[in-house]
DNA sequence: TTAAATCTCACCATTTTTGGGGATTGCATT
DNA sequence: AATGCAATCCCCAAAAATGGTGAGATTTAA
């Protein structure tokens, strides 16, 4: 199993090293501090896993990992940084990376890593994954407090559809004002106070 | 560090507990093959973390983390499963549930589980962890194959989180109206006529 | 070196949405 | 009888969004 090190902290870049090579299943392949000439250096070494600090100098690791992931799919990346920002990570996740390790996380947790995405799983410092996982639960919450009448679900159902009030009006058989009185209700209740809010919360909260 | 135990196979049940009362730093506290009086037993006994397996006899184990949720808050829950449907993972998820663990993963994984969760974290096993991943990542890729420039991806992104043309003017640092335009040419690419059908099309089609 | 694409900005007119009032009816619960 | 809730409707005014046209600057590709 070849390892690609992307780190600019030449201390913790060395202590990288050592781990990777002092295990019995992997390999050092690499070891950079910056992320230039990315592609050709990858293309060359060819490693099953990469593991990407996300503060480096060149092009950022978040940027890295999209350019690693469309120029060779099947190399699996990991993430690494000493922060938490919940930007950052979601960011990362998107461009394809498939772990996200914090720096302190110990060194047994770190080969943990390695060997998880490079079995095409995926791993997360518990923090991490507390984060990832309050991204779904903070959804469902306003959602099922939020007590949405019959009439009121029906109308945002139709707004998720891209109707207007008076298409809203003409297909319910009501009135452009009370489809007005039950939107203001939605928003109301769901904390927003736009169709385009309130519809991304209907979906991402499977409330449609 | 209290646990309790829901299982309805008693083998699994047994290696559950020989593992948990042979650990060091941890005490089983209950252990039950069915989630009757669910509320009642866990106002007793008092658990720090609750091992919960997804199917199991009275109210299912999604349901119940739920319950045990809105009871007891400060209670972390893991569940188990030897199933890995994706629907399952993400009910429990957005329930309450800080943690998913395959019944198949080895003793000490199930022991990290419990600690993590114990300690706010969260943990997923690898595949798992893969499965929630791809829930983002499926998000980015059909977005780049339809041809929205990156500037007009930007503003998407922005109008799903609910911005006026205002907000996403000062935000991006350009004037309304290249928004405006910018805005006029995702609706011609998406084939839509108003911010929520364009919301609803990119959260669907997880071009966002 | 054209040509195409992208990003930028502007003006105009119209439609739609939003937020604030208030009101009536019927139904169910207290 | 009184209360609360859901559903219905109305008016007004401000804010926002939509659709059309046009156009300059820069970058990219052919």
């Amino acid at each position: 199993m070849k390892i690609a090190v992307f780190e600019d902290n030449v201390r913790f870049r060395e202590s990288l090293e050592l781990l990777i090579v002092t295990s019995t299943d992997m390999e050092l392949c690499g070891s950079f501090g910056d992320t230039e000439r990315l592609i050709e250096r990858i293309g060359i070494l060819q490693p099953d896993v990469v593991l990407m600090d996300i503060h480096i100098p060149g092009i950022s690791g978040i940027d890295a990992v999209k350019v690693i992931k469309d120029h060779f799919p099947e190399i699996n990346v990991c993430m690494q940084t000493v922060f938490e920002d919940e930007d950052k990570i979601f960011a990362s996740l998107c461009n394809g990376a498939s772990g996200y390790i914090l720096k302190s996380a110990a060194p047994e947790k770190v080969l943990q890593a390695i060997r998880d995405v490079a079995e095409g799983g995926s791993f997360f410092s518990s923090s991490v994954a507390r984060k990832v996982l309050n991204s779904f639960q903070n959804q469902s919450d306003i959602l099922n407090n939020a007590q949405l009448t019959d009439r009121e679900k029906e109308v945002l159902r139709l707004l998720v559809e891209g109707m207007s009030y008076k298409l809203i009006a003409d297909k319910v058989c009501i009135s452009y004002e009370t489809v007005h009185t039950h939107i203001k209700n939605i928003y109301d209740k769901l904390h927003v106070n736009s169709k385009s809010e309130a519809v991304a919360k209907a979906i991402k909260q499977r409330l449609v």
